[in-house]
DNA sequence: AAGATTCATTTGACCGGTAAACAAGACCTG
DNA sequence: CAGGTCTTGTTTACCGGTCAAATGAATCTT
């Protein structure tokens, strides 16, 4: 590997003039910095970003921690804080914990050994516990898409996910739903569901527990089983809320399945909108979580309080949602 | 930060001490070491990573460059990568490059300087030509799921995706289709076609460059709009290639909203066969592509050209491939 | 009991940069 | 022309670890 000592006496100057040179901190003389240049050109000289980050006690480096990839909500996430972190010249340390916490304690380990400069956690509930064990209190953290309990001293950027909830419900109550069941990742999403069942309790209705259906996996085919079940206990029903995208992608094939109509005898409605849940047929109807936003959103923030050098205010800040109405939902059969 | 000096101080010892209990290579006594133990513990020490990589020359991180996150099969790709890495104590540097060739090419440059200790780099044409840039030969890089002109001196795992393509091509006929039509991303797919063409050539059959439809975007969406044109094309051909299953799903939804059934009418075949294909309706039949596979294999073999210190043996590994038939292939109609 | 081994710890150099204080010459300025 | 300010570049110290060789004490030989 060549070094800067090696470009210093090829041009004939000091370690520290290459160093002004390539960092452009400290101005050189023009002829100077063209020798320089010239010999870091000839050489192929690369500076040593690990060397400059001991030095400099800064990685330009932030960490992510997400539960997945795999799944449209979190890869967009995903892509939007690579987005704003390359805009700045930072790089991006990815970790995903698999809903594995043991695994996310030791993610978590090893990004606080100052691998990186700032940290994002993702809609993880496995993390509460270990950020507690964080040494630094400095060490800038923010959570995104925080669900459960917020945990204070951090700042987050999320929803509410309550209110999202209810919008879903508002939206099935004022298409005259009365009988429905919720496929519900639990405890997850609990707060979706809280939400839901404000809006069915404004009208004296109540979504009981023998209507919430628990699927084993987070994916469509966990959806698909969770929805025949609840086919099954209640054939009348007319609406199923289908708590994340990709439940609700089974919950509509499901409801086909069954020789049923969508929306014609049963209404969907999920809740994310990610990118292919507009392409369904029909295309669902869903809650919108701002998902790209908020990546963009805690992201500056942290890049913010990394520049700074203090730590990001602790606020919580909460992002719009919004319901987007499209083929799956109607007016509830009689 | 508490540093390591501050640790031997506390347990009056030298920081060499305290750096052979912690990183365990040099046997320490077992009085001493417990010593030194509490005073980590009492301190909450963490080791530096970073002047640890600069001392060691290793920073047990492994870049990885895809296209997008956006994608199933990338995304796929990018947790495996990450599951393999993660069992080895290695993180993970994520890049995207969004078919922008600038954007590529300053995330090479920023990797190669000694970030991390080894790149794989995943289908993007865009590299080619900057991997010519890289200083160091001996700096280790392998190729994952690339599917054009293989450059020769890097490692790659990958497919035969002309193969791949002729598999697709051959079930094709073996239905009867005669009259097909191929929505192909272009360039990026070109041999996906070539194979399936060739398949169709054996039996003197041509796919002529009128039916092949390049969608303006990797997307449902776009594969939809291509789909429909291809359907106005030629009113009565039996069926369609899409070279990758998101553009397959677009293609399902085009020829249903045309009023015909699959594959009844018209045989849909797909590409990839990434985890959502499976749940379509009538589900896609699809060429597969072991995308995991070819994840694991690559890290691995990166991980190892690490340890060994060589540059990774310039391979090309050519994993098999295989044809998943499911609903939405059908008997050509007469 | 003196020399040879072993084990545990310490010493000093080094990884490749950056930061800040410092020196030397050119340029003002009164 | 003495003294101060600007430029430009050099010196010295430091970031927080690891490595290899050196030291010293304890144990083993013979």
């Amino acid at each position: 590997m060549v070094t800067m000592q090696d470009v210093a006496v090829r041009a004939g100057v000091t370690k520290q003039t290459v160093s002004n040179v390539v960092t452009g901190r400290v101005a050189v003389r023009p002829d100077t910095a063209a020798r320089v240049r010239a010999a870091i050109a000839d050489l192929g000289y690369k500076p040593n970003l690990v060397a400059r980050s001991l030095a400099t006690g800064t990685t330009m480096t932030m960490g992510l921690i997400v539960p997945t990839v795999a799944s449209p909500f979190y890869s967009e996430i995903v892509e939007e804080v690579e987005n704003v972190l390359d805009q700045h010249g930072y790089h991006l340390v990815l970790c995903t914990t698999r809903a594995d916490g043991d695994r996310a304690k030791r993610q978590l380990a090893g990004l606080s050994s100052r691998l990186v400069d700032a940290l994002l956690i993702a809609g993880d509930r496995d993390l509460t516990d270990p950020l507690a064990l964080l040494p630094d209190p400095r060490f800038p953290i923010a959570l995104c898409a925080w669900e459960t309990q917020i945990p204070d001293s951090l700042p987050v950027v999320t929803i509410d996910y309550e209110h999202a909830g209810f919008l879903a419900g508002k939206h099935l109550r004022s298409l005259g739903h009365k009988r429905v069941a919720a496929v519900v990742e639990l405890p997850t999403h609990e707060r979706r569901l809280t939400g839901l069942r404000a809006a069915f309790a404004r009208h004296r209705l109540r979504i009981g527990d023998d209507m919430v259906f628990a699927p084993t996996e987070a994916t469509p085919a966990g959806g698909f089983a969770a929805a025949r079940a609840a086919l099954a206990a209640d054939p009348l029903l007319t609406a199923i809320f289908a708590s994340h995208d990709l439940l609700a992608l089974g919950v509509l094939e499901a409801v086909k399945e069954s020789g049923r109509s969508v929306p014609g005898d049963v209404s969907v409605i999920g809740f994310d909108d990610t990118a292919p849940v507009a392409l369904t047929h029909p295309a669902l109807t869903a809650v919108a979580i701002p998902a790209r936003e908020m990546a963009q959103q805690a992201t500056s923030l942290l890049l913010r309080a990394i520049v700074e050098g203090a730590p990001p205010v602790n606020s919580a800040q909460l992002l719009r949602t919004s319901l987007v109405i499209r083929d799956s939902t109607g007016p509830a059969r009689q």
